[in-house]
DNA sequence: AAGGCGGGGCT
DNA sequence: AGCCCAGCCTT
């Protein structure tokens, strides 16, 4: 067993993908490049990365824009309270640590948006701090190396990881130990594996027992809700109407056309379209004059079932919706929105 | 400890 | 069409 580490080191020499952020020690790219990598794959991260490394190069620019030019970058990205987070964040190094991001641990993890994952792996990585990264990829390699009973997202799992992995680290360089450990699960033990071209097979105790599959334990599957959006797509004088979304919702901070939400599918037009009406304050006829088809969205927890509907007015709309604010086309284009709204707003049923 | 938060890839 | 992935914050 103790002939793991060094396997995987030279696994990782061999086999690691050459990536932006393995180039450089910023402390900041590296920051930068954790996070668009929580939840996110490399491949659908590396232009965010480049694109978001050239808007803010340094933690002050970042602290300087406005959250919505932030939120913009992520767009497409999901779980935007990480931009969010991560724009606090740069604010609080500029505030509390002079625009230096704080070189342990533990001061890292007083960092908005910064947990265990993030501030081990800036600190092994930037830093040389000897603490071990536990992501997904760690989780699913150790609970099968060592076929863990324990489930690796619990309390007592997570702690028996650390130990099992920091003990393999010993006094390799923790930033290239931590990355090898990572790149494993990444690229070869992965969810279903070829464990015949496993350099570690014959160490492996979930393969010598048959348990692969079966490793890592699996959560229960959450259920999926069902929502009914209907959007009130409404042009008048070359102006669409759009409000930003609240907090304590989906896509808090996105923009999206005027929204009724319904408990249940509205099937029939006319019925809709006085449905709509309560959308609005103004005095002026509203008539819902065509309706795109219906946009299934399907998020890990919801499936929302969206139409927009194009509404024609007399006069200038007012919204009850006090947010909602007119842009022209070109303006809409600047604003961060969902992948829902861009979906829609690509798909030809709007013309400039 | 449990639930909420996006979006995409693979089978 | 239905499976999977996943770190942090809030409650």
């Amino acid at each position: 067993m103790n002939r793991v580490p060094d396997i995987l080191l030279e696994w990782y020499q061999q086999q690691a993908r050459t990536l932006p952020w393995r180039e450089t020690k910023d402390p900041y790219a590296i920051w930068i490049s954790e996070i668009i990598l929580q939840q996110t794959r490399v491949n659908q991260g590396l232009d965010y990365y480049r694109r978001f490394m050239e808007a803010f190069p340094t933690v002050q620019e970042l602290a300087a824009a406005p959250v919505e030019a932030v939120l913009k970058q992520w767009q497409g990205l999901g779980y935007y309270s990480r931009a969010r987070n991560l724009h606090q964040a740069a604010q609080q190094v500029v505030s509390l640590y002079g625009g230096v991001l704080p070189g342990s641990s533990e001061e890292l993890l007083k960092l908005k948006g910064v947990g265990p994952y993030t501030a081990a792996a800036v600190a092994s990585i930037a830093f040389s701090e000897r603490v071990v990264t536990v992501d997904g990829n760690v989780n699913r390699f150790i609970s099968r190396l060592f076929s863990m009973a324990e489930d690796p997202l619990s309390a007592r799992g997570r702690q028996e990881i650390v130990t099992l992995a920091s003990a393999m680290a010993g006094q390799f360089s923790p930033g290239l130990f931590n990355q090898a450990l990572m790149e494993f699960g990444a690229l070869q033990c992965i969810p279903h594996p070829d464990c015949e071209i496993c350099p570690l097979k014959n160490y492996c105790e979930a393969f010598r027992l048959d348990l692969v599959s079966e490793l890592p334990v699996r959560k229960k599957k959450m259920k999926v809700r069902d929502r009914y959006f209907y959007y009130a797509v409404v042009r008048f004088q070359d102006q669409y109407w759009l409000r930003q979304r609240g907090a304590g919702d989906i896509w808090q901070g996105l923009y999206e056309f005027p929204l009724l939400e319904t408990g249940s599918e509205i099937a029939d037009f006319s019925e809709l379209a006085s449905a709509l009406e309560t959308l609005f304050s103004s005095r002026g006829s509203i008539s819902l004059s065509s309706c795109s088809e219906v946009y299934v969205h399907v998020l890990t927890h919801q499936k929302i079932h969206a139409v927009f509907c194009v509404i024609q007015t007399s006069e200038t709309p007012q919204f009850i919706d006090n947010n909602a604010t007119p842009y022209s086309f070109s303006e809409i284009s600047e604003l961060p929105v969902s992948r829902l709204t861009d979906r829609y707003l690509h798909s030809g049923w709007i013309n400039p």
